[in-house]
DNA sequence: TGATTTCTGATAGACGTCTTTCATTTGCAG
DNA sequence: CTGCAAATGAAAGACGTCTATCAGAAATCA
């Protein structure tokens, strides 16, 4: 088994020096271009990858990664971040620092400034959440123009602006829901109540109308729509007016956040009313309980731990400059009661 | 920022030299007790995690993982391997090594060849598909003896046997089916068929269970059991055959394979018929296609992404001769037409 | 042509661990 | 107390890359 070129290896076979071959690789220094045209033949042709365990041994390199997280009571932003510390530990033996700050939530001037502070810091990547505002695109471009990766997460902005989305497609989610909703109406007739934070939320909206997409070719229809501007207490007393007043509905999306409220007006129902199929997006903490509880039928998740995994691989191949690899879309998972993640098996023990 | 602790720091931590210290760590030559406890203890007191970066440097050292996959007809496992090869290149900068051996399918002796084979070459770990039989013990067990790290992947094994199991829970499995298949009948009443490999294939036994478990305090009813053998024109003539006799099913839950046949049939179904609620395992070419065609209705996947990478990490960590962290079973994933995984989103185009 | 620049080569010391060699000390049995 | 084995220390050269320095060569300009 030979082993791989060194740049060593490159730097005869390109016929110079090592100190060139280093000016070359990493850009220092002034380099004729016939020199620099023979070594990157070289590495070409030797197929020379750096070593980057030697690489980061010689500069004690340790990564330094930022999450920007929006702060605020939406609850499935607290997941993402103890998710985000749990991944830590793997993650140290890696030399790979992570940091969590958390901004209010949509809010550009806050999210710019926080960028801007960033920009001083040493920090190799930053992963934020893409809201639209003013301030915010120049702060990122400050931020990439010293080299740093910015990569957007969850929800996507313009694409020059970052170097990667990672997150789920809106529409698919919509249109997944949709999918569930037909599928538990049989062919039946239905009336489905669709409830998001508020129509000029992107995601929202395009979730919604992945689901009419869905719902269009079908015998189902659509209630009006509720705006419950992602907060259990307007969910709640809008949700409770609506089912008062419209007794044919049969299925409820609710695309944002807020569904607190909703559980508890569907734990309050009579009785006698047959509970209509409930689709809410995120598995967090009260849903999860409302799915097990079975006050509704499907969570539909963004998984935000492969969201993470893809966001801290993407963001290592970054700062070590790797091409970046065009992954797809991160699929929503569909949750029901029997498939909640979290439990072990009863057999697992302890390993010998 | 002070820097993480060496080895040369836990030497005179501890009062000894280096010499001693990489005697212990390394476990070669022979130390006093007294010695190798004080080693231990500085180890602790400072944190000290040895720098894999630093070592693999010094080793020079390549990781060589085996994947052991079942040949045969089972297109799953071909899927298996596409992942595999795919997984490859960002492990190649890695310095990972995977090689894939295909062994004859449920057949112990040629799979305890392979592993005598394996434990004569220098390998780090292998990951296999646990089934059990004579000799198969034997073979790992002289693997595990050299150090070799063994994993069990989709079916597992007795759990001294393997370091670890990774894969889904199969009642899991069942049940989701089950919940799905609930779901769909939206409280009518309703006539489940089950078809699964062989009553003897354990994993296929536990998701019949599972399934059993979620339709008992509901209004449906199993039909009796219809064993495919995993093979795509058994399947077909069975299936066949149940459908004409007995009308009033009203769904299907194949817990096997050979969903080809299955498919066939369905797509034959007379169109005044309507055509029962259908749940498959695993999202292979046809059930995708059939999925697609809107002739099925759910795909239940054990998501063998996440199964490699998983295994992929927890052999590089075993190598590292890290303590194994103990991640929660693996949830399987449901499809349905809309969620499909793989498809780009439109907007996306190449990065500037 | 000479006086600058601009490039290039040679070299050396890190980084933290592995691996080996050789000399020395310690412990223990006789 | 001697002698032998076990335990320990000291040291040095890898691994592949980064970083810095300095002298010398080549190209450029006047």
């Amino acid at each position: 088994m030979k082993r791989a070129p060194t740049l060593v290896d490159v730097a005869s076979q390109a016929g110079v020096s090592y100190a060139t071959v280093d000016r070359v690789i990493n850009g220092r220094g002034a380099v004729a271009e016939k020199s620099r045209a023979s070594v990157l033949k070289a590495v070409a042709d030797l197929g020379y990858v750096r070593n980057v365990a030697a690489a980061n041994l010689a500069q004690r390199r340790i990564y330094r990664f930022c999450f920007v997280i929006p702060e605020g009571t939406n609850t499935f932003f607290d997941r993402v971040c103890t998710i985000l510390r749990n991944a830590h530990p793997p993650a140290g033996t890696d030399r790979v620092q992570i940091a969590i700050e958390r901004v209010a939530a949509f809010d550009p001037a806050a999210l710019a400034h926080c960028l801007t502070k960033l920009a001083q810091i040493d920090v190799d990547g930053v992963a934020l959440v893409g809201i639209i505002g003013a301030g915010v695109d120049d702060a990122i471009a400050a931020l990439r123009a010293k080299g740093v990766a910015v990569l957007a997460m969850i929800s996507d902005m313009p694409a020059p602006q970052r170097d990667a989305y990672i997150g789920i497609d809106n529409a698919t989610a919509g249109r997944t829901a949709g999918g569930l909703i037909v599928l538990a109406h049989g062919g039946r007739a239905g009336r489905v109540l669709p409830i998001i934070g508020a129509i000029t939320a992107r995601d929202h909206a395009e979730r919604l109308a992945g689901l009419r997409e869905t719902l269009a070719p079908t015998t189902l229809t659509t209630a009006p729509l509720v705006e419950g501007r992602d907060r259990h207490d307007v969910v709640e007393a809008r949700l409770r007016a609506v089912l008062a007043a419209d007794p044919q509905i049969t299925a409820i999306y609710s695309a944002g956040a807020g569904n607190a409220g909703l559980i508890r007006v569907i734990a309050a129902l009579p009785a006698d009313r047959p509970r209509p199929v409930i689709v809410l997006h995120e598995l967090v903490a009260h849903n999860r309980a409302a799915l097990e509880a079975g006050l509704i039928d499907i969570v539909i998740d963004q998984r935000p731990e492969e969201e993470i995994t893809r966001t801290l691989a993407l963001l290592r191949s970054l700062a070590d400059r790797h091409p970046l690899p065009d992954a797809p879309l991160i699929v929503p998972a569909i949750y029901i009661r029997e498939n909640l993640p979290g439990t072990r098996a009863p057999s697992e023990g302890p390993a010998t």
